[in-house]
DNA sequence: AACACGGGGTG
DNA sequence: CACCCAGTGTT
């Protein structure tokens, strides 16, 4: 893996981040946002929030506001929420152990074994969808908990004793990023390249599909992602969900003075009065807004 | 296990 | 306009 990934593996700038602080912004980001914009958009966060004390004395509006464009907005509160226990229980500095940073809001098994790897360089792997495809292929047929063993022993063991015979251990970020440039150029999710594989002799699906057309040279794609969608019930049309008008109400907040008051009144797209009041209500129970006697709103500053 | 959560991009 | 993307937290 780590021959194949030195000769044809990316060079991706989000890598190069070793700053805790930067590559825990980055890591959260990159949950929801295409790679690029989550970037550009981390080199403004941290210049307004260049540590998690700084980030922990910001009031929910500032937060929010830094979050603009990024969309999944609670991000921006539990990402505050999770500086403010840095500050609180790890004296302002990003924790190094995996359980410690499973505590923090909006840090869940992914997230956490990515800091973990990347800045602390402990032997564990950060599990995406694409690191799940690649080792549930190789295990054959095998559940969350067991491809996050296999790739917790994969990092572990390379960690320790390095690839091979004679060879130099790696650093567990290394492993990840190689098992993530093999899902996106090689393991794909609808044409794997088999015969380009370094895991294919040890890959179970590999294994099954040689078997089944006699041969490695002719893999057959897989069939897998099933559009599957429910025809009766159509997906409700965009302006009328109930996430276009929360983003809608958040853009309108956003663009307002801080600390001014809007009076928000009438409809929003397809939604009435009374959905606008009741959506203004869920924000504001959330920790976004916070509304006067007047109904009126503005972003949380407390 | 199912659902909610938001933007931008693509065809 | 329909559809795609994908980790975390809640129910």
């Amino acid at each position: 893996m780590l021959a194949w990934s030195a000769a044809h593996g990316r060079t991706l700038p989000e890598r190069e981040a070793r700053e805790p602080w930067r590559v825990l912004v980055i890591e959260v980001m990159s949950q929801q946002t295409q790679i690029a914009r989550s970037l550009q958009a981390a080199v403004t966060f941290c210049a307004r929030f260049p540590t998690p004390q700084s980030l922990a004395e910001a009031s929910p509006a500032e937060a929010v506001r830094a979050w603009a464009g990024l969309g999944y907005n609670r991000r921006a509160l539990a990402l505050r929420a999770a500086a403010q226990a840095i500050v609180e229980r790890h004296a302002g500095r990003v924790p190094a152990d995996l359980a410690a940073l499973l505590t923090l809001p909006g840090i869940g098994p992914y997230t956490a074994r990515a800091i973990a790897a990347r800045v602390h360089g402990l032997p564990v792997m950060p599990v995406d969808v694409n690191v799940r495809r690649v080792l549930g292929r190789l295990l054959g047929d095998a559940d969350t908990a067991a491809v996050q063993a296999l790739g917790d022993a994969i990092a572990g063991s390379v960690a320790r004793d390095g690839p091979g015979q004679a060879e130099p251990t790696a650093h567990p970020g290394e492993i990840a990023d190689a098992l993530m440039d093999l899902a996106a150029l090689v393991c794909r999710p609808r044409h794997p390249d088999c015969p380009a594989c370094p895991l294919e002799p040890h890959c179970a699906r590999a294994r099954s599909v040689g078997q089944l057309v006699g041969g490695a040279a002719a893999v057959a794609p897989d069939r897998r992602p099933r559009p599957e969608r429910p025809r009766s019930t159509p997906a409700t049309p965009f302006p009328r969900s109930r996430r276009w008008l929360r983003g809608q109400l958040l853009r309108e907040l956003r663009l307002a003075p801080p600390g001014a008051w809007l009076a928000i009144e009438g409809s929003r797209g397809m939604h009435g009065h009374t959905a606008v009041r009741e959506a203004l209500s869920a924000l504001a129970a959330e920790g976004f807004v916070e509304l006067d006697e007047a109904g009126r709103a503005r972003l949380a500053e407390g």
